[in-house]
DNA sequence: CCGGGTTTTTGACGGCGGTCAATTGCGGCA
DNA sequence: TGCCGCAATTGACCGCCGTCAAAAACCCGG
């Protein structure tokens, strides 16, 4: 039997951009030839985080920005009372740093949730490569902006949603961003722990473990721990939006303004 | 007598980036010379935006990032039911528009507050001039990532505050934002409705209305109507964190993680 | 100065979800 | 294999804040 496993290890471990599976998602989308080179040559060393190890904590000196390689990340705050509260789970292609370009610092921490591998891109040299080839400029700003969109989107559910609907657009958000990986979106195996879960979605522990409870008692998901199984990922998407609007419904939150 | 006012208007009327009061928190901060003037020359006629008027809106194809100069915005998203939710409000030498670039198109709705003026600055143009000057494209960044913070705090406001906290929070906020664009931080005109504060908080408008009474019977403001003077910023500041830490305080919602 | 519509305020009430507490389940380690 | 500790679940209770309703304040045009 071939060592299929072995090919895969052999994959992650390259460290060309041009040789990378996130290519289409990530800084190098539409970059190619000499340009992907010079790229190439301002990444600096991949490095892999344990689960649990931090990236970079609030109050660092700001020095690179970083992409997620494989594993995922957790970005959070924390307050005087050492209370977390959770801001992002960083997939895969996905960007983490930028709220330290403002100040030359960080504002907040990024933590492994598993094994990890991250690019590091310094910024000094990202700053070169990219006033060299517009086509990056351009990228690195579509990519952050893909950031941006994903916490407004963050903030609307924070901001008038029933706790269910939360988790579903939650559960929902984390399935498309797998599908879009080549991952199988209905069979999660949730990297982060119950309560990043409620911080993230601004509900405690306790809550968002009764409606995991509630949705698979529906039909709806197959839980057990970790691992979660939509099964019908069509109940799940009309979850996502809030209360049938019978002619006057009790549960919307927000009457239309004006 | 000298006109006074004249003069402050023909400041207001002025064109450039070099003659503008905001060069210190908008894209110029650090530029100078005949850098200045080539970024001058990508910024396109300032337009005047009556109270009420849209920007852009969702779907709008994505051509500019736009500057307010002065006057005030709100950005907000409107779902199937014409809920609106806001996403932030903007004051003069901040940023918008840039949740566009990802996708070419503007998934939010940009809205006069008041009588609002703003620079355009034409994507394409802009990025002709950032890739030139190497300063100019570090401050864009930086203004960026200016945003992006404001967002997490907000994030972190609609997680895990109550709703007395949550309005202390956006006022204190606000003062501070006035604070550095020169003005007295005690004495805010809002120019946001009651609802739009509500959105924006994750509230309802009955609920934000209570508590400004209440902050207003607690000697700590002066409310009235969109006229608000911060009489104790030293009991607001107090407000702006959870519950006394007396040791097991009921009102902490999210004990510590781990 | 007056009248209609909108914004804001105030009150009464009920439910969602936070709090507290106890139990269960799972993983790690000797 | 059995013990320990933490994560997750479940249940009982109740308070904050959302809902509904109405009054008050304000704006503006005539």
């Amino acid at each position: 039997m071939p060592p299929v496993a072995d090919l895969i290890d052999i994959r992650q471990l390259r460290r060309s951009c041009a040789s990378c599976g996130l290519q289409e998602l990530c800084l190098p989308a539409g970059i190619s030839g000499d340009d992907l080179a010079r790229l190439d040559a301002a990444v600096r060393d991949k490095r892999v985080l344990e689960r649990g190890r931090a990236l970079y904590r609030a109050g660092d000196a700001f020095h690179s920005l970083f992409v997620v390689r494989s594993g995922a990340l957790k970005t959070f705050v924390t307050d005087e009372n050492a209370t977390q509260q959770v801001i992002g789970f960083h997939l895969p292609g996905e960007i983490v740093g930028i709220d330290a370009l403002a100040s030359g610092r960080h504002a907040s921490q990024a933590e492994a949730l598993e094994r990890t591998s991250i690019c590091e891109l310094p910024f000094a040299q990202l700053e070169h490569v990219t006033s060299e080839i517009p086509a990056l400029q351009r990228q690195l700003l579509r990519v952050i902006s893909r950031e941006v969109v994903q916490e407004h989107e963050h903030l609307v559910t924070m901001g008038q949603q029933q706790a269910q609907v939360r988790l579903a657009i939650f559960l929902k958000s984390l399935a498309d961003r797998y599908n879009t990986l080549h991952r199988d979106g209905n069979h999660l195996v949730l990297p982060m722990s119950r309560h990043d879960i409620a911080s993230y979605l601004g509900l405690v522990v306790e809550t968002v473990s009764r409606w995991f409870t509630r949705f698979e008692d529906a039909g709806i998901l197959e839980v057990r721990r970790k691992a979660v199984t939509i099964l019908r990922p069509d109940l799940l998407a009309q979850m996502c939006r809030p209360a049938e609007s019978d002619s006057g419904s009790k549960k919307a939150r927000h009457p239309a303004a004006n």
